[in-house]
DNA sequence: GAATATATGATCCATTTGGATTATTTGCTT
DNA sequence: AAGCAAATAATCCAAATGGATCATATATTC
């Protein structure tokens, strides 16, 4: 069985390279091809269902109707395509409304044709949507950095995995803060060697070495 | 070259198996093997920074120190290595924490290893962290089920209060990760007597005198 | 009562850090 | 061409930090 496909780029250019790629590769068939969202609107009514397209390929920067607002009205008219981006853009804000607006993949344009085309025929088989390792790697950092947060229904359990005692997990907080042994030691009204020694102990069991290190993974496992 | 590989997975047909499978791909060096987090940071702490691996494939259920703590601890101790999690698990909530505790990639056991062997080389060359499909799927998913949301970051802050140059911008984010002055002038191949002239020259800019007041001040005025 | 965990404190040592000073090179600006 | 800001780098020094070891007091638990 060979898969579906319509191209929509507004490029004339592009949508013959793509075309042409993916009938070199194979298994792929080409049903459709629009320059933008309205053309690819207007030219689906005139498709039976069975003449549907399976997967549709849309590039985001186009004149008339743009990718996303393609995405987001055609989710609702066809739910049973695909709708995978293939696009040169990979900055955060357009991946992001993209994917909201319905979108199963997100390919790169760079990537070779050889490379899309095996992409799309994995989706085929897998049911996962196809994306290109970079925009991956962009939403990873996107949630590393906290840009992307992930909404919680249950908050709960955070297990105390690096188990301070009490004592420990207060100077802690005092050593993030800043102070420096000697003022750890006012604060608590204990020797500075006292609180070195704590200090030290924190270390080991959180496995660092130096005070901001210990700060990044107590945020991260929100010890304080 | 080949790229220097660590392998953390409780079960020893695993890391056999990885191990003979990366080894028989090529391209691939595997310089350490561990049991669990503690043992993967234990052995690395016998290792010259030149000996370290470049990669660390991790897995996350672990006795010990489980993937995900140990990442964390990790990622802090020794920032330039790249963490790729390797593991059997793809419901969200490991993902999500793997990721967060700054997993660079997240591999599916399920994958050939061939994949994996390609995934990783693909991440040596381009640089992307590798994703297998699966998982960026799941990904999109919860983007698109609104479990992810997008966090704009109040970039109205611009304004440069503190006029730092822009290699003593570069300077104050490694500072910040925790790196010696030593390692610092590794990473931007500087001596690291440089390193530290702009350290203080950002110190009497910023008017502080420690990493920690630094870090915090740079944060509050998102100097990042 | 013995064993254990925790908090307290000191001492010694090597490394790192913070600070001041001086100097050279590079790339712009006038 | 002269002037200036950055970036580069080295040297000297004092203070702080990180690490190891030993010692003591005080609870708690078995």
């Amino acid at each position: 069985m060979s898969l579906k496909i319509a191209i929509v780029d507004d490029k004339y250019v592009n949508r013959n390279i793509i075309k042409n790629k993916l009938l070199a590769y194979g298994h792929f068939e080409i049903v459709l091809m629009a320059e933008n969202g309205s053309d690819f609107l207007q030219k689906m009514k005139t498709l039976t269902p069975e003449e549907r397209p399976e997967v549709a390929l849309i590039d985001l920067e186009m004149p008339e109707l743009d990718g996303v607002d393609t995405i987001a009205a055609a989710t609702t008219l066809y739910p049973n395509i695909k709708y995978v981006v293939l696009t040169i853009f990979d900055d955060e804000d357009k991946i992001f409304k993209a994917i909201k607006a319905g979108a199963f993949g997100y390919l790169l344009k760079d990537e070779n044709a050889e490379n899309i085309g095996d992409m799309l025929w994995q989706m085929h088989s897998s049911g996962a949507g196809p994306i290109s390792p970079g925009i991956a790697h962009k939403i990873l950092q996107l949630i590393q950095n906290n840009n992307l947060t992930i909404v919680k229904k249950d908050i709960a359990n955070e297990k105390i995995l690096f188990e301070l005692t009490d004592r420990e997990t207060e100077i802690l907080k005092l050593l993030v803060k800043g102070l420096s042994y000697k003022e750890i030691g006012q604060e608590l009204s204990i020797s500075p060697n006292t609180a070195k020694k704590h200090v030290i102990n924190i270390y080991q069991k959180l496995h660092v070495n130096t005070r901001i290190q210990a700060l990044h993974l107590a945020q991260e496992k929100g010890l304080l």
